[in-house]
DNA sequence: CAGTTTCATAAGTAATCGCTTATTTATAGC
DNA sequence: GCTATAAATAAGCGATTACTTATGAAACTG
């Protein structure tokens, strides 16, 4: 659920892997070039984002290719609208986020 | 930053006092007794909620009310507005929750 | 086929985490 | 003053975490 959210996003390394993830599909050669840890690090790391519904993944040869999985997001959203829902200030702040977002 | 942040939501008894507190303003007793762990255990917690700006505090007497600083979720709106602002189908579904809260 | 590349898994380890009990600090009431 | 209460801090402990090296399993390459 959520715990498994929050827990895989609380990592910096693994945080950095999303993110990239989230630019654009990589496989985990390329991730492991850029992130200063082994490759088997960055394979535990991609399992963890995996079973946190973050991330996807599609075999191609020997390679595998990882994507951000953006509904994986949507327990985070849920969260936080739950979360803020009791603070109408903090709505408007919510619609700020929709605008951002909205270009 | 939101590197304590995403850590301190990611433990279910932290995220419980937060949400907790959320609801209203609460001494240490008052969480503690409901929380099935010890006060010093709830003291911890609540102190890497205050670290991760997530909380703050007033004394009164000899007793310290909590309660949640709604400003403390904005990194992690900020973090998603960056993030998922890249899928341009989340934004749909942002713009369907604060639908369902507008009433 | 043997050799290489790509990735996952296994096993071990130091550091961190969440908890406990014990103690300390501060405030209140007698 | 003495005792009780509220909360923070200290110290210690088992479990978990994030990493490493070593190995395994597949898939390409000559």
């Amino acid at each position: 659920m959520e715990q498994a959210l929050f827990r895989a996003l609380g990592d910096p390394t693994r945080r950095a892997v999303y993110e990239r993830l989230a630019a654009g599909e990589m496989n985990v050669a390329g991730l492991t070039a850029l992130l200063d840890v082994t490759q088997p690090a960055v394979s535990q790391h991609l399992a963890a984002l995996k079973g946190a519904g973050l991330v996807s993944e599609r075999r191609e040869g020997r390679r595998t290719y990882y994507k951000a999985e953006p509904a994986g997001l949507d327990p985070l959203m849920d969260w936080m609208a739950r979360t803020s829902a009791l603070w109408p200030e903090r709505i408007e702040r919510l619609r700020d986020l929709l605008k951002r977002m909205d270009r």
